[in-house]
DNA sequence: CAAGGTGTTGCCACCTCTTGCCGGGCAGGT
DNA sequence: ACCTGCCCGGCAAGAGGTGGCAACACCTTG
């Protein structure tokens, strides 16, 4: 409509076949024109650029990425898209792409192994590296896809795998140091799934940390990564004498709360609750949430400008994981050990 | 590693020519034994898959997308990613296009027309089809997305595109009607993005039922569709003598009970809020949110279904929007007018 | 036994773009 | 005037598939 031309007539678009014969040069000065500027001299550059922009002409990504696999394309594979956890990282990774001139796709595994397998098989293909943010694949799958496409994983370590962590003993000192101040002796921790690396992780920070401060430590779950998983620690809490929790994620927490507060237990007076995250939602839930945070923000971006290097030099020489602080955000689910 | 053979040495995938090689046949007949079933001999076509899987051949969807722009890609474009009103649908989505052979690729525009265009942009030419999940972009510009891919768009009716919309009059009938229901006579609309089609749709049927049923109606905005957004909306209720609102989408209404409690008001008690979309999160909020419940998980389903209807029968036969039903969900952020 | 039908497979052109290599034209040095 | 070397544009060979057409084997039928 408010282009120059015949356009519209067709959905096939103009090649640079077509742009070579309006602009009278050969397709591969085309070609050249485009994809390698200095190539091609200046004033030809120009009248083709302008051919083409009257032709609507666009370059065709999956040609241009035949004869060498440059699609321009990442993955990024979350374990939940919606779980708010990813938002901040999902954003993050798709501007920090996209300043490279990459485009980022956004694969959700739904929380299954067998999932993130089948979408990974449908992708990968496509795209020219992989950010696996907390898979729920074994090391060994892991691996094998990092032996098709640079890859680097997040919130986990695998070995011979690029990795971007949270220091999460450091979040869970953080926690339980606080919980501690405020009085608490038997504090639980409410476990997340099995499959997941950060749950071991923070279980192990846990025990550690309460064992140095002679606190009463006990572990509870597994359980689901979600709100429902909450509704179901929140019953076996009550069964509990702890005074204190502190919950593998927010999600989890957030469910504990609201499962808690329907069976009369008062938070935080009777029990404090703590999450791990920092999540969109966990500051406007009753009572805001007390929270181990994550630089969210700077994970996504971290991990795909992890990935633009080994795109860029792919160096066997594997790195150290990139070790992202932890800090506690205090909000209303904790309070003081009446 | 679990493979046979000899694989892992290098990222390049065997190729067809690889499998033809091995099973002793031509290429173009392994091509055929796996896209063409019935058009080879049952027993070459199982030794050729036979090989193929030996080798760990899998086909490569670029080339295979180059000769017909076959890419079995399909996108949705959703406004904000972040937004829960589009976690069922993107879900569903994607779940009614795996089953038909499709991959779904989910794009964020970050409420911004600006980059949603260039997202198209970089996306269009990869896809067979599009999903304007409530775009920002103007009439025109969506046509001319619709010339160059099948488009469905949803929450929205533009001339010449196929969408499927949810009852907006009669979901904001129902609202205004509960709260006149309660007593209350003074109900003021929090309006959305002016850019948003639904908002448009949502404040007229505001308009008109309020006016029918006597009501006295204001409108206050636009604000961003977002918790800030109703941050702001919470400071200029304050100005206003309404004793009810109804708010373009439930993360504003969430957005302005919070900045309304902070400011003192108590919410049902001095004034009901209702909001649009039913989202994740709206029953978790204090108070929980009464909403406009849209049948979400058929939302992405649907859309997908006609563009796939669209990909299979490219008929310029276009279709009436499709139309579904919008329901009240009364919960706790709405009472009595005292 | 020849003619015709059917079912399978191979050959090759094609989809769009990239890239190595080559040659023509031109400038500058001798 | 001739050689050298640079700059620029063209040619053609892929990249990994698809699909039309033809060949060929084998079987049926007259």
């Amino acid at each position: 409509m408010g282009e120059t031309g015949e356009t519209g007539n067709s959905r096939t678009r103009p090649t640079i076949y077509d742009v070579a014969k309006a602009a009278g040069v050969a397709p591969s000065t085309v070609s050249r024109a485009f994809s390698r500027p200095g190539r091609v001299n200046a004033e030809t550059a120009e009248r083709i650029r302008h051919v083409a922009h009257e032709l609507g002409y666009r370059m065709n990504p999956i040609a241009r990425g035949l004869p060498d696999g440059r699609t321009a394309l990442l993955a990024i594979v979350v374990a939940d898209l919606t779980n708010p956890f990813f938002f901040e990282i999902i954003r993050s990774a798709e501007k920090t792409a996209i300043d490279s001139g990459y485009t980022l796709l956004v694969v959700d595994a739904h929380e299954s192994g067998e999932a993130e397998r089948q979408a990974l098989e449908r992708t990968l293909p496509l795209v020219e590296g992989v950010v696996l943010a907390t898979s729920r694949l074994s090391d060994s799958a892991i691996r094998a896809v990092a032996k098709q496409r640079p890859t680097v994983v997040m919130n986990r370590v695998v070995t011979d795998v690029a990795s971007v962590i949270t220091d999460n003993a450091e979040g869970m000192r953080r926690a339980v140091e606080h919980l501690a101040g405020l009085g608490h002796v038997r504090i639980t921790y409410l476990a997340g799934p099995e499959a997941s690396w950060a749950d071991g992780m923070r279980w192990r920070a846990f025990r550690r940390t309460t064992q140095e401060l002679g606190l009463k430590a006990r572990r509870l779950g597994p359980f689901a990564p979600t709100l429902a998983g909450g509704l179901s620690a929140a019953q076996a809490l009550t069964t509990h004498s702890a005074t204190a929790t502190v919950a593998y994620n927010d999600l989890l927490a957030i469910g504990a709360m609201r499962g808690l507060t329907r069976l009369g237990v008062e938070i935080p007076r009777e029990l404090s609750v703590i999450g791990f995250d920092n999540i969109f939602g966990s500051d406007f839930c009753t009572p805001p949430l007390t929270t181990v945070a994550a630089p969210l923000r700077h994970f996504g971006a971290f991990a795909v400008q992890r990935l633009l290097n080994q795109l860029r030099n792919p160096s066997p020489g594997l790195s150290l994981p990139a070790l992202l602080p932890a800090k506690l955000v205090e909000r209303g689910s904790t309070a003081r050990h009446a």
